[in-house]
RNA sequence: GGGCGCUUAGCUCAGUUGGUUCAGAGCACUUGGUUUACACCCAAGGGGUCAGGGGUUCGAAUCCCUUAGCGCCCACCA
């Protein structure tokens, strides 16, 4: 059989690739068997494949397809997310580049806009997310703006508003004056940055007097409703009853006395700015003070702003501390480290403002949220987002769930009257015509007379019910598929999204099926560079996912991905690890290539070594599959991955395949070939969740006929280890390392006869391995066996290289030795002494410890008796 | 300001109730190796006061205290 010298990854990918999916194994339906279930975490539709997705994605692949090997149901469902305000975004600057101002467009108009946009960049993601290997079930590809998902979303809503869970507020909220929208909280995010604070100087009046307040916002004084004191404050407690003039705009304001205010920040006194503040709007509710917005929605001036009325915010800072200056108001100007709030999508900083919004009511709702988590009964990969978690459901507020976009689900509230409270919340306007007809009672009433709520729904309030829409669950809870794949078993994410949406997901979960989401979530670290920087646009430091897969091909890179990160921790990557990956498949590459130059004999018998290392291997791989078993558990990934590598490196290549492999005449006995392909097959089905295509295309040139392909083949299954096997085997491949680094220093020939004595016991088929990886050859008339000592002799030399033989014990020694054995004795016996100890301590353990015991005092006795000799 | 976490070899990290699988792995590095699967390789090797200090213990990378540095999350002192 002629073999390329090479793995073919262009070719060999696509082949496979179209070859899974011609034949439908990715699909799953329900059965009998056990459900595996994921669902992806939906990438933004317009989005396109980047570091991050493939980790993610690959992790998800990984379990997957180690699901299906190991007989369940694998079921990966896919699908991509609307993203309101990233995609409105990109939808705005596209039109502006055409000269098309949102603004001049009706809402219909836009949305088909940004329909044709999504239409023509969407789903190009989850192409790379098929050349990546990813084995989702494609037939199930669902998009948040689906009619069916809408559906859901709008029902969910129209449930959670009869439960009186959703109301409408006139709140301070976190306005992004680019997007124009309200923003969760979880949406800003606050970075330090120098900024000035401005002392300004307010008269007070009917007096010489003035008093100085401190602020990192001088325009806003346009909004000072009043100026804030500590009433304990002795500096300023003459000033009780009095007013002072707000400088530029001289209007008379009052003073006021509030515990909020710190003594000792900036000069003691607070401008009061209810509309720009939340803290403000606390005091100036508490106070009954007047209310004054003075900006617009882009965030400039509006007409409290006088002379600088349509200027930018920012701008009207510097011009105004410049007039305050002109006019002696302006005291000082200090540097100040502030934290401002910026928005996560426009990075734009954010602007309090007092508005009319939809939220939803989460104390309630979140508290079974928060005890599932707690309780373990969702876990989560690393621990230490317990903490996390549970801190910020434990202080959890009202979901802002709002946006003033189009691109979304439009809010199923239609309004009739002039009134706040003159609307009613159906899931069509129908339905919505029919339940006003019920609340007026007046049945004249028609379509024209409703007129639906403009602002559409945050994009986490359709995706925190993702794993319910998905196998429609929501609107059709007798549906089949939700039945079966419901709950979901792992969620592999990021943490940067836990809050947005992974917390919301078990909310939603047991609010509306009672029931978790997911059994356990998997946290990935960020992908960084190899300096340690996020990658981003800006610094271009981000390496084009799809260039890399068509550089190293998509196994390497998958393995490259995970062999450096660890669950939780960064990654920091470089196209170095893609090169290590490919090495390793190059390796695996290689092997097969050295078994399939083999010709099977069947005139030859089954050499003594080729038996040994058959023997060894075998109990080698299940102690090494069981260590795999136990890193996936934990979610290991890497680690997993890792014990892979190892084993199919050092253990299969570099000792078996190099002790079992035929010299010149490249003929091999039956026995030992058909193990051999055993072995490596076995191998191929461990690595394969790791690197899918090269394990496949391998697994096609060496299976039987009625094998099936690799991807649904089985995984291998886990039994008894017998560890002296391993021990001894091992103990000889250490002796031969050593062999050879001494005959490397002492340039031993071939043909210098080695004679070995050594703690191993030198049967006649360990002799078989020395001299076939070796090279040399031991005489049994000489292996007896040495106590504690590994020494060898070269013709007429001696050499000793393991120092191990028993010098003289001097009395010192001893007693040294006699105390740390009495030491640790005593700390056994206290540990089987400790009723908990006993109690939880798992059996293998406890046997552990009791023969330890004995050990320890058989030891003890021993060197007692040498005390006394000496 | 509150909470969480980290500091172990040049780099990235393991180290599971304190004890012979405790000082480990991979990469990088050094040295040697060209006919026999693989130089995308083979073989051998060097390298660490386990951040600093103190304590508990017969025994500490592991537990406690403390100092320093780093990171993350939450919190709107103007």
């Amino acid at each position: 059989m002629e073999i390329s010298k090479n793995f073919d990854s262009k070719t060999l990918e696509s082949k496979w690739y179209s070859f899974w999916m011609e034949n439908n194994y990715f699909s799953s339906v329900p059965n009998n068997k056990t459900p595996y279930t994921i669902v992806i975490p939906p990438p933004n539709v317009t989005g396109i494949l980047h570091m991050g997705h493939m980790l993610n994605n690959t992790i998800q692949d990984i379990l997957i397809r180690k699901a299906r090997l190991q007989g369940f149901n694998a079921c990966w469902i896919p699908g991509t997310d609307h993203a309101s305000i990233a995609t409105e975004a990109k939808v705005v600057n596209k039109l502006k580049s055409q000269g098309i101002n949102k603004s001049d467009l009706s809402r219909n108009e836009f949305l088909e806009h940004a329909w044709s946009w999504t239409d023509e960049h969407g789903g190009l993601i989850l192409e790379q997310l098929k050349i990546l290997g990813c084995s989702c079930d494609w037939d199930r590809t669902k998009f948040t703006l689906d009619s069916d998902m809408s559906e859901s979303v709008i029902k969910v809503f129209v449930e959670l508003y009869n439960r009186n869970l959703i109301y409408k507020g006139h709140r301070m909220v976190n306005w992004d004056p680019e997007a124009l929208t309200t923003l969760s909280n979880e949406e800003v995010i606050h970075e330090e940055v120098n900024s000035k604070l401005y002392y300004i100087s307010y008269k007070i009046k009917d007096s010489n007097e003035s008093i100085s307040i401190a602020t990192t916002r001088p325009e806003t004084i346009f909004g000072d409703t009043a100026i804030a004191i500590n009433p304990n404050d002795k500096r300023y407690s003459h000033l009780k009853g009095k007013k002072v003039i707000i400088p530029i705009l001289n209007k008379e304001i009052p003073i006021i006395f509030d515990d909020y205010v710190e003594m000792d920040f900036g000069t003691g006194c607070l401008k009061v700015t209810p509309a720009h503040s939340e803290n403000d709007k606390i005091i100036g509710d508490k106070h009954k003070l007047e209310v004054i917005d003075i900006f617009n929605d882009n965030a400039t001036l509006n007409n409290y702003g006088l002379h600088y009325k349509g200027l930018d915010r920012f701008y009207v800072r510097s011009r105004i501390s410049k007039e305050l200056e002109e006019l002696g108001a302006l005291i000082k100007t200090k540097n100040h480290l502030n934290k401002v709030g910026k928005s996560e999508r426009t990075r734009c900083i954010i602007e309090p403002k007092l508005s009319e919004q939809w939220f939803l009511k989460m104390e309630k709702i979140s508290k079974p949220a928060l005890k599932a988590v707690m309780d373990d009964d969702v876990q989560l990969f690393p621990k230490k987002f317990k903490n996390t978690y549970k801190n910020w459901m434990e202080n959890i507020r009202d979901w802002n769930i709002s946006r003033q976009l189009w691109w979304g689900h439009q809010i199923p509230v239609y309004y009739y009257g002039e009134n706040k409270s003159d609307f009613v919340v159906a899931e069509s306007k129908d339905l919505a015509l029919i339940e006003l007809i019920k609340k007026t009672g007046n049945s004249n009433l028609t379509l024209d007379s409703l007129v639906q709520e403009e602002d559409v729904l945050d994009t986490w309030f359709s995706s925190w019910i993702w794993p319910i829409s998905v196998l429609d669950g929501i609107r059709n809870p007798e549906n089949p598929d939700f039945k079966y794949y419901y709950p979901t078993n792992d969620l592999v994410t990021g943490p940067d999204i836990l809050f947005f949406w992974v917390a919301r997901m078990i909310v939603s979960g047991l609010e509306f099926k009672n029931s978790k989401p997911f059994s356990s979530v998997y946290f990935t670290g960020l992908v960084r560079d190899k300096q340690g920087r996020k990658m981003s646009k800006q610094l271009g430091n981000s390496p084009d996912a799809v260039k890399l897969i068509k550089d190293f091909g998509a196994d390497s890179v998958r393995v490259g991905l995970l062999l450096s990160a660890p669950a939780g921790n960064d990654l920091l990557f470089d196209e170095s690890l893609c090169q290590q990956g490919k090495n390793f498949s190059n390796k695996v590459w290689n092997s097969f290539r050295l078994i399939s130059s083999w010709t099977v004999s069947d005139d030859l018998s089954q050499t003594e070594y080729s038996k040994a290392g058959i023997e060894w291997f075998d109990q080698k791989f299940n102690l090494k599959l069981i260590e795999i078993e136990d890193h996936f558990d934990k979610y290991r990934i890497s680690d997993a991955l890792m014990t892979i590598y190892k084993l199919v490196w050092d253990d299969l290549c570099s000792w078996y395949l190099e002790l079992v492999k035929p010299g010149f005449e490249k003929s091999i006995d039956r026995k030992t070939y058909s193990e051999t392909i055993n072995f490596f097959k076995k191998c191929l089905s461990i690595m394969h969740p790791f690197m899918p295509f090269i394990t496949e295309e391998i697994w096609s040139k060496i299976k039987s006929d009625i094998e099936p392909p690799l991807i649904i083949s089985d995984w291998p299954k886990s039994k008894k280890v017998n560890k002296s096997i391993i021990n001894d085997f091992e103990k000889l491949t250490n002796l031969i390392s050593s062999i050879r680094k001494y005959r490397k220093e002492k340039s031993f020939s071939f043909k210098e006869n080695l004679i070995l004595f050594s703690t191993v016991s030198i049967d006649k088929k360990s002799s078989a391995v020395l001299l076939k990886l070796a090279n040399t050859d031991v005489t049994n008339d000489f292996s007896k066996k040495l106590d504690n000592s590994s020494s060898f002799i070269a013709g007429s030399n001696e050499f000793h290289f393991n120092n191990k033989t028993d010098e003289k014990e001097d009395f010192l020694k001893i007693q040294q030795d006699l105390d740390y054995n009495l030491g640790f004795l005593k700390s056994i016996q206290a540990k089987l002494s400790n009723k908990r100890f006993v109690d939880n301590a798992p059996k293998n353990v406890l046997d552990n410890e009791i023969k330890k015991e004995k050990d320890a005092l058989s030891k003890i006795e021993i060197l007692k008796n040498k005390l006394k000799n000496n």
